[in-house]
RNA sequence: GCCCCUCUAGCUCAAUGGUUAGAGCACCGGACUUUUAAUCCGUUGGUUCUGGGUUCGAGCCCCAGGGGGGGCACCA
């Protein structure tokens, strides 16, 4: 079935291609996104050949002539002895190694330094026997100096021919200009792929949301802010894993398949498997394979993996997103609070030098806070204690607590118990507060099915939450690992399932079996990649840090 | 699911309800051996998201639908 909608889609985009398949059926077969839009504009036969002389057969512009004649300069060169997608090209450098061996020429400097070097071509100034042309790779750009005396004119014309996009390696000389522009002076070129599609706007890249992230990699090629979002994003990932290795865990891999979707209160996504004619869930957190691992010994592990869940999408939330989750041996909470700390700290400093984020209020507000500085610690029953000026506690009685929630606003389902509407007062009268980097404590036993209680109240939890900007960025807890009670909590949870909570888990009944083993006294936390990426990159969108985000089907 | 905004050339953007929807970039042709978004000259390029409607006349107003964005709800 699947393989069947794929072919009518293929068959849809090339009948998008009429220019193309009218004059050659066999090469082209790149489908493509915009081709609808303008699909075939009605012009004559003639003016959309796809082969001889590029200049005099056809006119005009639009997306399907300017591929025709990118196309046609493919088969001239290809006539011309030349394979216009080459297999290798073996570079001596990058452009910042020669950047970074250059780095104070004086201008008008020729050396006789060789070197080759391979990239794409961003702009091209054209000044007769001389063109310029502006060479990128990963690590930047260089300018490539191309005299028509040094190349030679059959090379000259071939560089007179590249369009922006094109990819080249090129051979020559290390030089500056007289304005002192770090150059290579090119004396032979080698096409390496001939761009097909025109980039986005040389100077005002690419705007479009929607373009920018259905096409991320024409948003990547023409836009350095993107570029950098995701290179700050990579160096938090890498620096979690320094850090973590460098405390002594493990990085391991767990099913993202499941069974039972447990970990977090949220609505799987479910799937089914054919030869084992089994329904499956995506993980919607990594905890209990993790927690299995503790049992196993293994003292201290973590995963940095996706996880899915089946609700909204927002400028926060991504149906896909990337938890890194790690549990700790002999540890308890306050453990976690710590290395939370350091974590994101460190993330920071890594990958952007320095520990001050730009935190996004409401209306246009915007304050700075310095990640280096103490972050604070409070109870969750006493910041709303503070916000409400009464006391709440999870002793108290349901009735008691629905008045004084319903006297703020907040308005309570009949399943709920007290700890749910203590956490419901918080999330509506503190929440959006915590500015700087708070850790909540000491969440009810009820809203914590797999936390172990605290030591000196048992109506809460030896857990935190971290919030930055009124954002959550971090769970973690001293894990539960008494499997009667842990047994107990799990019946709750079903009893709330079978209630109608569509987002409680079950119970995990080899989850259980792995407690019985025996678990250590656990740490456990878990962080959101992608929010900490965004409070450090300092975007605004979830979808400015995921290289893909989920986005509605596109009709071709 | 609800509300608001938005959609014009490959890209970035214009266009009181009133000629044949314009400009820059890109593309094509021409000039130029030190440019830096090169510059200069000349071309070309449009299903104004789709479908209806109002009107003598719709890119613009109305209705329905679609994509995207923002907000609400949901979301440990």
């Amino acid at each position: 079935m699947g393989s069947h909608a794929i072919e009518s889609t293929r068959e849809q985009r090339y009948q998008c291609q009429i220019p193309y398949r009218r004059h050659d059926s066999t090469r082209y077969r790149h489908g493509t996104v915009n081709d609808h839009a303008t699909g075939n504009d009605g012009q004559p036969d003639s003016t959309l050949p796809h082969s001889g002389e590029p200049d005099e057969q056809y006119t005009g512009s639009g997306l399907i002539v300017e591929k025709a004649k990118r196309l046609a300069k493919i088969d001239a060169t290809r006539a011309a002895g030349t394979e216009p997608y080459p297999y290798r090209f073996d570079r001596s450098h990058t452009l910042a190694e020669i950047r970074d061996e250059h780095a104070a020429l004086a201008p008008g400097t020729e050396l006789s330094d060789r070197v080759d070097v391979a990239g794409r071509v961003m702009l091209l100034r054209d000044s007769g026997k001389l063109i310029f042309a502006t060479l990128r790779d990963r690590g930047g750009d260089i300018q490539l100096f191309v005299s028509k005396a040094v190349i030679g004119d059959a090379g000259f014309g071939a560089v007179q021919n590249l369009d922006l996009g094109d990819w080249v390696g090129v051979s020559g000389t290390v030089m500056t200009t007289r304005k002192g522009e770090l150059s290579v002076k090119v004396d032979n070129l080698q096409l390496l792929s001939k761009a097909i599609r025109p980039l986005p706007d040389k100077w005002h890249g690419l705007t479009d949301t929607d373009t920018r992230f259905r096409q991320r990699y024409a948003d990547l090629i023409v836009n350095a802010e993107a570029r950098r979002t995701f290179e700050i994003r990579h160096a938090i990932i890498a620096s979690f894993r320094r850090t973590l290795h460098e405390t002594g865990f493990i990085e391991v891999e767990t099913p993202v398949l499941h069974v039972e979707a447990g970990g977090a209160h949220a609505r799987p996504f479910v799937t089914h498997h054919n030869a084992l004619d089994m329904q499956m869930f995506l993980r919607i957190a990594l905890e209990l394979h993790l927690k299995r691992l503790i049992v196993a010994g293994m003292e201290r592990v973590f995963e940095i993996g996706r996880v899915f869940r089946n609700e909204g999408i927002s400028t926060r939330h991504n149906p896909e997103f990337t938890m890194m989750e790690l549990y700790q041996a002999f540890a308890d909470h306050t453990e976690m609070i710590d290395i939370t700390e350091r974590l994101i700290t460190a993330a920071a400093l890594d990958s952007t030098g320095t520990s001050v984020v730009t935190i996004f209020g409401p209306q246009e507000h915007t304050e700075t806070v310095d990640l280096a500085l103490p972050w604070r610690r409070a109870r969750m029953i006493d910041l709303v204690h503070d916000a409400i000026g009464q006391d709440v506690h999870p002793s108290q009685s349901v009735e008691h607590l629905r008045g004084v929630a319903s006297a703020h606003g907040v308005s309570c389902a009949p399943r709920w118990g007290p700890g749910k509407i203590i956490e419901e007062l918080f999330e509506a009268t503190v929440e959006h507060t915590l500015i700087a980097p708070t850790f909540v404590t000491g969440h009810p036993v009820e809203i914590s099915p797999l936390a172990r209680t605290d030591r000196y109240d048992p109506f809460l939890t030896e857990r935190f939450e971290l919030f930055i900007g009124g954002r959550e960025y971090a769970n973690g807890y001293s894990e539960l690992n008494d499997p009667v009670e842990q047994r107990v909590r799990f019946q709750d949870e079903q009893t709330a399932k079978d209630a109608g909570d569509d987002e409680a888990t079950g119970v995990d009944e080899d989850y259980l079996r792995a407690l019985e083993y025996g678990m250590p006294p656990t740490g456990g936390l878990g962080i959101g990649m992608d929010r900490v990426a965004m409070l450090i990159a300092g975007v605004h969108s979830i979808k400015e840090v995921i290289l893909f985000p989920t986005l509605r089907h596109e009709v071709l």
